[in-house]
This record gives C-alpha cells, structure tokens and sequence, in this order.
DNA sequence: CATCCTGCGTGCAGCTACTGTAATTTTATT
DNA sequence: AATAAAATTACAGTAGCTGCACGCAGGATG
C-alpha cells in the first residue's frame, strides 16, 4: 500500500496509533455495554487516558471514534483493473471491488464486527454511515462510467450511459446493504463469498420478476 | 384524549398547524440561503416568533424542522390493496405504494421540492432521511411477506422467503431513491409516473446483465 | 551534545443543541 | 365568570464541539 514495505514508523506515529486505537476500542466497548446514547466523550477519554480535546483532535466528532477511519476508497491497482475489467459483470465486479477494500482496511474482524453492531442498532450512527456510503457511491459512478468509456461506450452513441452508471452502482450498494444484514444477524452461514454471489442471484431473481407493468396506472394513482 | 370525538379541529389545532407550518417554512428558507450548518435554532425561532423551548416542543430536534414530519406510511386501505394484490409485480406495487403516501402527505409541491434540494445537498440530513427509509422498509418487508402469503406461499415451502421480500423492499427502495435523485437534479422532462416506470425498467435491465458470475473468485479475491 | 522547531497534548473560555422544571398565558369547558 | 387543560415561556443546566495559546517531548541539524 505505502511506497515502503515497513520501517517508516517512528516513535511518534507508533504511539499516535496506539492511543487511537485505544480509544476506538474503548468507545466500542463503552458503547455495546451501555449502550450508544449513554456514553460521553469524556467516559471514553477517562478510558483511553486523554484529555477531551485531544480526543476531538483525533477524530472531530464523537460519532467518529465509533465508525473508524472514513471511508474505504480502493487501491489505485484495483480500480484501474475494474476499469479495464472486459467482463461484462459489472454487477460482480464492483461488488467484488467494495467488499475487497472492506476487508483489507479493517485487519481486526471482530472489531469489525462489533463496530458492524453497534452501528445496526444505533439509528444515529447508521445515519452517519449511510452518508458515508452515499459519498462512496459518487466517485464508484465515475469509476463504471470510465469502465464504460473503456469498453468503447460513449454518451454519444448510449444516451442513458450515465443513468446506467448510477444504476449499477445503486444496485451494487443494495446488494451489500442485503449481504452486511443477513451477515450481522447471523442468518447466513457460510463463506462471505458464497453470501454475496447468493444475495446477487436473489436480486437477479426478483428484480428479473414477472410483468414489468401490468397497465402502469398502477404506479402512479 | 378528549371524550368527544367529533370536529378536533378547534382555534388550538389551528394555531398549533400555523406555527408548526411557520417554523418549518422559516426554517427551510434560512437553510437554502446560509447553508444548514450556519442556521442556530435561534434563528428560526426569531423567525417563527416562538421560544427555542417551543420550538423543540413541536420538533424535538433541529433536524425535525427541516425534514417534516416523519415517515409517510400509506393509509390501510391501500396497505390492504397491496396485500391483496394478486398481480405478480411486486416491486411495481411497491413503488406505487410509497409514491401514493408521498404525494398524499405534503400539499404544497414547492416545499417538497426545495426540502429535496436541501437535504440533497446536506450529508446530516441526507443521513436521517436515509434512517427513517430504512425503519419504513422494516415495516413493508413485513407487508409484503403478508401478500406472498395472501398468495399462499409460506416460510415452508420457500426457505428464502422472508430474504425475496427483504430484497424486493430493498429494490423498491431503489428504484425511489434513483428516481428521486433524477427527479431532483432536474434531468428528466416528463411525469412523475414515466420517471418511475423508467427507473425500473432500467433496473431490470441492469440486474440482468450478462454472465452472473464467471468464476466466483472475481467477487471476493 | 546543544539547539532549534515542529508536532502533539492540554486547559480554558465559549458557542450551540437540547432537557427539566416551574411559572405564566392562552384556549376550552361548565 | 370560574375552573380545568393545554400551550408557551423563562431559566438553569448538561453535553458535544471549537479556537486559542501554552508547554513539552521527538526528531532533525550543526
């Protein structure tokens, strides 16, 4: 990821690494134990042994230290091998791309997975992860319309090219938000593989469905 | 509350929608001219000729102002409507269920629409809107699994039922935000209706794609 | 080793969103 | 007109968050 394998850690960096996730750790704890609303910043400071205004140095607003670092935009290589990916599965592959910057963001699953938590039943902070994601969605739009481009699609001979960008992008986010439930609730088990190629199948199924509009009065009464 | 039921609407109920009305107005108008963030609740209150307290008496928070009142679910005889329905498209009904309960709960088209830019542009409340859909889709999945019912399909005899009702609200949900977005941004010259049978003719299409997945391996490397 | 200096943590003062409480005013009822 | 009920208000207090200025330690330079 870094130009240089390892070393480039001085002191400084390692501590400053150190107290984040310290206080990360401790704001999750905090949280699942007494719950999202219950807790102050300045419980979590007590915990991680800073002073409050470093804490809001670290992360600028509280719901900050909950959701961890921002957004998980992928590696150069990855997006550049999407762009000229030829299969015509664009579907697959940005799904493939978000969960694939997902997993190599987060070294620690379990951290994952009871941040994943609290987020669920947290409505405030599902908020802030929604808009997250709506941000995400922006540039992977750009991103299919590159692919498209790539693949020799212009605007010019395909009118609705950029709708069908966002389009794909939008199914592709549903497909996770399906895939990251029934993951959480536990209702899943098997490889997260095998859970995304299933919940692209279903969505293949019903999106597929019967009569694309019996009269179309019904869509509109 | 009261022992009679009749005409609940006396000068109290009156007073109350005109302040309730003056506040929300104020409120947008401010948002669209200094930016939410730069908009104190005092401001509003100024502009509504309340006291903050009161102010947080209707709203309960400075969000609430801005988005109206919470989430517009369907009368029961058109929740009924769409249990019965026997027509096999699911995800048509959907979206002309959500639509209807849009259209029928805020009067004035101006407000809705500049609500829309504001929230548009406005990552927090892009963030709660997009929570209150998601507690509305908890409530549909459970609607539309009444209908496969209705129809006679049971957990029993299709194991993924409670997931296809999941995914077509989730779907659903796509289509209106897609088409939302459309809407707003101004690039569609045609009726409300056309829009939506166009955003889900276009998410059929795109659902179904070409291969469903070449190898497997592409969805997560 | 001495020196600078830069990044980082800290306290403090202050703003804004929000809440509880009790008093005051306004509307409804008899 | 008297009284009850409801709405609105002022006031005080809490929590999230920010700007500012100071001090200290890590790291670079000679």
């Amino acid at each position: 990821m870094t130009s240089k394998p390892a070393v480039d850690d001085g002191l400084r960096a390692r501590k400053r690494a150190a107290t984040q996730a310290g206080l990360e750790q401790a704001a999750l704890a905090l949280a699942l134990e007494h719950g999202y609303e219950n807790v102050t910043v300045d419980m979590i400071c007590d915990a991680g042994m800073v002073s409050q205004r470093t804490f809001f140095n670290y992360f600028g607003t509280k719901e900050g230290a909950f959701l961890g670092t921002p957004p998980p935009m992928p590696a150069d290589a990855e997006l550049a091998r999407f762009v000229q990916g030829a299969g015509a599965d664009v579907l697959g592959d940005l799904v493939g791309l978000i969960t694939a910057a997902l997993v190599d963001q987060e070294p620690d699953p379990g951290i994952l997975r009871s941040r994943r938590m609290l987020i669920e039943r947290t409505p405030e902070l599902l908020g802030r992860e929604n808009t997250r994601i709506t941000e995400l969605e922006e540039s992977l739009t750009l991103l299919v319309l590159e692919r498209f481009h790539a693949q020799g699609r212009s605007e010019e001979s395909t009118p609705g090219l950029e709708d069908e960008a966002r389009m794909a992008v939008t199914l592709a986010g549903s497909v996770m938000r399906f895939s990251m439930q029934k993951w959480f609730t536990g209702g899943f088990t098997g490889s997260p593989g095998e859970l995304l190629r299933h919940s692209i199948a279903l969505m293949r199924r019903i999106a597929a469905a019967e009569n694309p509009a019996p009269e179309g009065a019904r869509v509109r009464p």
